[in-house]
DNA sequence: TATGAATGAGGGTTCATTCAT
DNA sequence: CATGAATGAACCCTCATTCAT
């Protein structure tokens, strides 16, 4: 019975949860783990969520709320959209490294269980922000003219989808620079382009 | 009751698993819906799959033999490697809409449970493919000089990530033409490239 | 895993089941001693009922039925309203030291929990069969000049009472003679009558 | 924080107490709620109680004792017997109004848990009182001949039933004036009576 | 082959009780 | 005296798995 401060066994268990979760998925996670893993006892858990529902979806949030903000504000800040874009690359793969087991978790659990909403709500602020870019490049002149909404879904899923597989796969590894390039120039050699 | 050829009940189950497990993801599934929705009893299942794991994971293996078999054959008789290119993505994006939900299990339960390895290994197939591809395509001239290892793991991830995309968010439909225009021309408009 | 018929087991959760509720309350009562006590699993017991609430209330009722119609059956066979009421008398208090458990049980948690209006109802039921008898025994004259409806009440209380004391008290033992004639001649010597 | 003396403070405990326990039953009343209606803390509970049991018991005798010395002094006041059961009566149906929850408390969870000895002597107690003044009653010639100890046990019974239809039944309400007719003067016409 | 009643380990949740402050 | 965070045993219920038929 140790006494800690209540804010300290509430982050002991978010971050003992976001271990489990990731690991197992929600159906397969159980709460004994997560107090062990926290140092804490069952009951304790339930001292500060509801219950396990809760205590996920409070998870997804707030570090969905924590990212989406990072993300958000550096968006602005970009000389032009060609730099804006490179930097939101920049930024969701350093995330990517960063939040690994969110990631996973993030993904493993979309559209299943709870806060899906939520979710969708984050993917498509993502990719508005793109579009936003795109249409600015499109208006400067740096990017040729394409259909921004299109645009904007296959480089918001292929950036998901590149993420997922560093998550995955072990032997994968984006660097920013990688992905400009392939984003920027495609793969054609320049003379064959339309 | 009605007797039926081991053959037939064992694809009912198969099948019956695929709806259940994709619907509910894998721990949440229970074999007495799937013997249900089979048609079968819950010792019936028994007498075709040794346990809850075994049935995953051969379904899993089925399913992904019989798409990776599909892929595989289509790959040698294009003509170019940007016809190759093209005509992989066309398949793989006429698969992901044929097998959505499997698409959907695939990802969710990707990196945890079973099944693990031939999963991996599975998406490593793809990636050589598109890798030698990108070989053939810099060797002819189509593509322009780059790194073929990263750029297959970019392809490929990028794929992955816009199918998830098409599977999970209603909104996200993508074309292989758009997916071509996308990947072979990049974003930038022609005078802009490096 | 010995094979029961269904109806087998399921009569010996509801035995084991009113053996324990009785002697425990709801509450107290718990479903592995239930389940242990009819001899058979835990998981068994909800093979029949869909839950805790569901057993208990399953018993009530059916147990309710069965002595509430028992009862009915005979009310109307009398050939005075003083032999119909020494007749329902008769058959109560057989009833409550055939089911003394189901009498504490009924007792106990009445008013409390779940099939509360069930048991009014089965009481009221009472109370009408009374108040008819003693309104018949006016008209006879059997009966002196009475509100039937508080006498209907105040006798259906007393069975209760009395009924509850031979539950609880070991030493009270109230047949139905001695029952007779506390409710038809009173206390008081003859004279002393208004 | 506010400074109470023990007794205020176990004054609240017992009167929360009695509130939950009789809405609730002793099983599911909890101690985190009779505290919070005794505006205390938890841990201030058991800073006048050992435990929940305690609580309980204290709170069964404490009543028991205050209602069962009330009933007792007034027996001896009276003129004649029949005057005295009257007045028993009296005091018992002023007394069920008055502590209606505590009679559902005392009922529900008679013969169950603890305290059981404590409500028998209580009853007990009662029924002599009852079975004295019957004697009284046929030395002084104003009660017909019988089983004292017999009509005692009726008569306690009876009043016990009564006292609870009135406080499960919200239909029921018996004055004394009721009572005494019923008991002095029994259903029959006077002809009748034998 | 096929059935489905039966099993029992294990998971989510509650709550009486303790104790550092 | 008083607090309330922490504990952990115990409860209800589910479900993969077995096996007598």
């Amino acid at each position: 019975m140790n006494k800690r401060s209540g804010i300290e066994s509430k982050k002991k268990i978010i971050d003992a949860a976001m271990a489990v979760f990731s690991t197992k998925g929600y159906a397969k996670a159980n709460i004994r783990e997560i107090a062990k893993a926290a140092g804490i006892s069952v009951g304790g858990v339930y001292l500060y969520f509801r219950n396990k529902e809760e205590l996920y979806k409070s998870l997804i949030n707030s570090k969905m709320h924590y990212i989406g903000s990072r993300l958000e504000i550096t968006a602005g800040s970009a000389e032009s959209a060609t730099e804006a874009l490179s930097d939101f690359f920049k930024l969701h793969l350093e995330n990517a490294l960063k939040h690994k087991e969110f990631i996973l978790l993030h993904i493993r659990e979309h559209g299943f269980a709870f806060g899906v909403n939520e979710k969708r709500q984050f993917f498509r602020k993502q990719r508005t922000l793109i579009e936003n870019i795109i249409q600015r490049g499109m208006r400067s002149g740096e990017f040729r003219k394409c259909n921004a909404d299109h645009m904007a879904k296959m480089i918001m899923g292929s950036l998901r989808g590149i993420i997922l597989s560093m998550a995955l796969d072990d032997d994968v590894h984006i660097t920013p620079k990688m992905l400009n390039e392939f984003v920027f120039n495609g793969l054609l050699t320049a003379g064959k382009r339309d």
